[in-house]
DNA sequence: CCCCTTCGAGTACGGTGTTCGCGAGCGAGG
DNA sequence: CCTCGCTCGCGAACACCGTACTCGAAGGGG
């Protein structure tokens, strides 16, 4: 029960050896760091020297709290989770997801980076492990087993980064590439129902806010029963 | 309109000069051995150097071909893309848009790797294109807007995609790490509603694939309307 | 046939994550 | 109080990576 095996999560090793000379930093200041350069300059940017450098220390002593740089993304996203306000589960569990929903939303859009993490890297810290906590006990008097209910956690977190990807974390670069796929799509004649899409021309876009809170009901809905 | 402007999909970019001497090589071979690589190794193991060592040339003369490694993937996803057998719709449309998940789906599972390029690098091809056409005209006869319907596709793609990432892409430490987090957060005792949802225990975990039917149905419907 | 243009690819550059080795520093045991 | 054993900090090094430059070589249209 020492905890500490190579293969276990950051967060069950110990963050430093019992005896011999105390360490100058924590895994919270890297981690703060970490974030800090992520926000600035994007998630490629988190490499060790830069975090390490905006530490004033050298980047072979991040190995010393951290086993490799996953770890220190791995601390990123939790560190993040760390920000949702849970409040107390009301009668109505569909508000209640919602508002977990809305949170998710503000916080990866406060750190973009975090949709593409969220994607391809789901971790669970602490403060995850809090956050589903939190859902499940909202789901407590949806008629529903056990594991749809952890499914409709992953199902929420997968479509809300997703949402907030295309929303405002994808370079524009990238969005831009799609515009001329689809206009040479539509302009080569062979696509006749996306012709017929584009032309119906998009009606102004209701404002987004509400129609992410649609999108989150409407999946719920489906996913847990009307 | 010439094309081949910098700032293009790969797609729209024309793949050889129209003077001079002739390449070699071709974007269908590169991308064929890269997928080759990928399903080997993982995508982390498309490097330049190892597609060009597979086609027994140097890394240098990638760049006659593509602009850059991201163009190898652009290209990777949507020849994986070409793999889809589209039925003409029939009547029904979510029997339609539910063939298409489950091809997704097989597409997938076959390229483990295709998960997270779907999901970090959402890329429409010439393929992708036909995909789309094809899901938006299985919508035809549904009553909802065209962005809704966009919206659909997306959230369908991105879905899918998470599943199978949950399902097989993930590396297996990664699953062990999430297992071992839920195991000790249950253990902590301070997490009472996971505690439950642990000792309700999975029942058998019924067959995957009506489970995947299941979710996508139910998703679907939520989207839809019922 | 020749010349212009493109192709092939060796070499090089600046970067990455990570390991090694070693001197420095701290805390505990005698 | 001193010393021993440990850990920490971190410069240097390794093996790669994506990509730019720069040639000589090679093919096809005039």
């Amino acid at each position: 029960m020492v905890a500490g095996r190579r293969e276990d999560p950051v967060w069950l090793r110990p963050e430093q050896a019992p005896t011999g000379r105390p360490g100058e930093l924590s895994r919270a200041q890297i981690t703060a760091a970490a974030v800090a350069v992520a926000d600035a300059d994007g998630l490629d940017a988190v490499t060790m020297r830069r975090v390490a450098a905006a530490l004033g220390t050298g980047a072979a002593s991040l190995y010393r709290y951290v086993l490799s740089r996953e770890d220190v993304l791995d601390l990123m996203t939790d560190a993040v989770a760390a920000g949702y306000e849970l409040q107390p589960p009301t009668a109505d569990w569909r508000r209640d997801l919602l508002d977990v929903a809305r949170q998710q939303r503000a916080l990866l859009r406060r750190h973009p980076w975090l949709a593409q993490l969220t994607l391809v890297r789901p971790a669970l810290g602490p403060h995850g492990m809090d956050l589903l906590e939190h859902v499940v006990s909202c789901l407590a008097p949806v008629p529903a087993s056990g594991s749809a209910k952890l499914e409709a956690f992953a199902v929420l977190t997968a479509l809300v980064a997703a949402h907030v990807q295309n929303e405002v974390a994808l370079p524009a670069a990238e969005r831009r590439k799609q515009l001329v796929s689809f206009a040479h799509a539509v302009a080569a004649g062979r696509h006749p129902h996306l012709a017929a899409l584009a032309a119906q021309a998009a009606p102004g876009a209701a404002d987004p806010e509400s129609a992410f809170d649609d999108l989150v009901l409407r999946v719920l809905g489906g996913l847990l029963g009307a």
